[in-house]
DNA sequence: AATTAAATTTAGATATGTCTACTATTAAAA
DNA sequence: TTTTAATAGTAGACATATCTAAATTTAATT
């Protein structure tokens, strides 16, 4: 629909919107189910609510595959993480969640008046990455940094630098890891990931967990 | 209905629950055309929404008169009104908006999660009073401070105390006046007061805008 | 390749919250 | 006190957002 202003969009459109921005940048694309569970709702009302974005020209859609963002849905969405990404900085540097807490209660962020998530943002001298090593939109694109963990090499050691899209399952299942924790690969196939934590712990990562994780070389200087 | 848990309450509703006891404060008891203005809604959906609070248990309504909350209904609303006003203090305090400004905001504020608020709250170091001068639930009731407007003497200076019940048109009226500011009361009707503002400008207020006005007498210490 | 399982979509029901247009009641004015 | 104006409420329509149950399509397994 021509002349659709941002704030045309309700609340809970932009949810399944910045769902499908976050799913696109680890996927590429957004399905009916990991929308479903992101966001906790069935798959019959992502189907529908999908109907209802395709018809606001918010997204593209191949039936039975899978959406992606228009260029409209791409800029709500944006403006929404941008958010959310703010938020989850000040909800951890300044009032000490973890960043698996802060991701959960930023979602509630999401949505106040961008007033305030700007002036938050100053507060918290203007971030270029939110504590998952993901970039605030709005600031310069910058260089991607790390590499996939289903793509380094097994028993080497390395440096978290970004989990990607702060989808629920790699958050809750990588609980605790904070960016710039050391792991080591302990095995890699292309179906799991085993990574022993600085704890000692092993956690066997299935690959779609393991691809939203970037990590580094640990440089020895 | 009996077991209903404050999570039950649909953010909407908690926002005609908290207007209703805001005028309540002001005013004893809440009338259609008030909240209809507060929440900028038409009479008839508040008539509505009405009902529907009453088949909850969470108002007494006289038909054509007004509604109360009940316990129930009081319960919830303290607890939102105990938010925005921790929400307030953080946006007037921490991030410097006027209290104007902090009011809007503070709205956005009122559905973000419990552990949130309370750790401001923290931050914030346990603030008794938002920057109106109201109490935030939660904590002791504390004596009441200050005199109405429309109860003190021609002529003579004050300071303000507190604005009560944070009503929409009372809060553009005296927007700039802040807390502890000193005001001359040059004339006094039953219909309206006329007061003079720090900055020589007179402003004429209608005596539903005046009794949210709370002063005290200038100590001349 | 056929069957089974998983994922996706439709269809139809329900709840919340909003509106406009009209009716009823109360308060204010003549 | 009667008329008028203001306020409040009802009825019915509509949009968003959710669900369950059933049908369809795609993917996985035998």
């Amino acid at each position: 629909m021509v002349g659709l202003k941002v704030s045309d969009v309700g609340i809970r459109v932009e949810d399944y919107l910045t769902t499908i921005y976050r799913l696109q940048e680890v996927y590429g694309h957004a399905k009916t189910t990991n929308i479903s569970r992101e966001l906790n709702v069935r798959p019959a009302t992502v189907s529908k609510v999908i109907n209802y974005l395709k018809r606001k020209g918010l997204v593209d859609r191949v039936k039975y595959r899978g959406v992606t963002l228009t260029g409209k849905g791409r800029e709500v969405a944006e403006e929404v993480v941008r958010r959310h990404r703010i938020a989850e900085t000040f909800l951890a540097v300044f009032l000490g969640f973890d960043i698996y807490e802060a991701h959960l209660y930023a979602h509630h962020f999401e949505h106040l008046p961008k007033e305030v998530i700007e002036r938050i943002y100053e507060r918290m001298s203007r971030p270029t990455t939110c504590p998952h090593g993901n970039y605030i939109p709005g600031v310069m694109a910058g260089a991607t940094v790390g590499v996939k963990l289903t793509e380094v090499d097994e028993g080497r050691q390395y440096v978290v630098v970004r989990i990607a899209g702060e989808l629920i399952k790699p958050l809750k299942m990588l609980r605790g890891l904070a960016l710039n924790s050391l792991i080591r690969v302990v095995e890699r196939t292309p179906f799991y990931t085993v990574v022993e934590l600085g704890s000692g712990e092993l956690v066997e990562l299935p690959s779609d967990v393991a691809e939203t994780v970037y990590v580094s070389n640990v440089r020895s200087d």
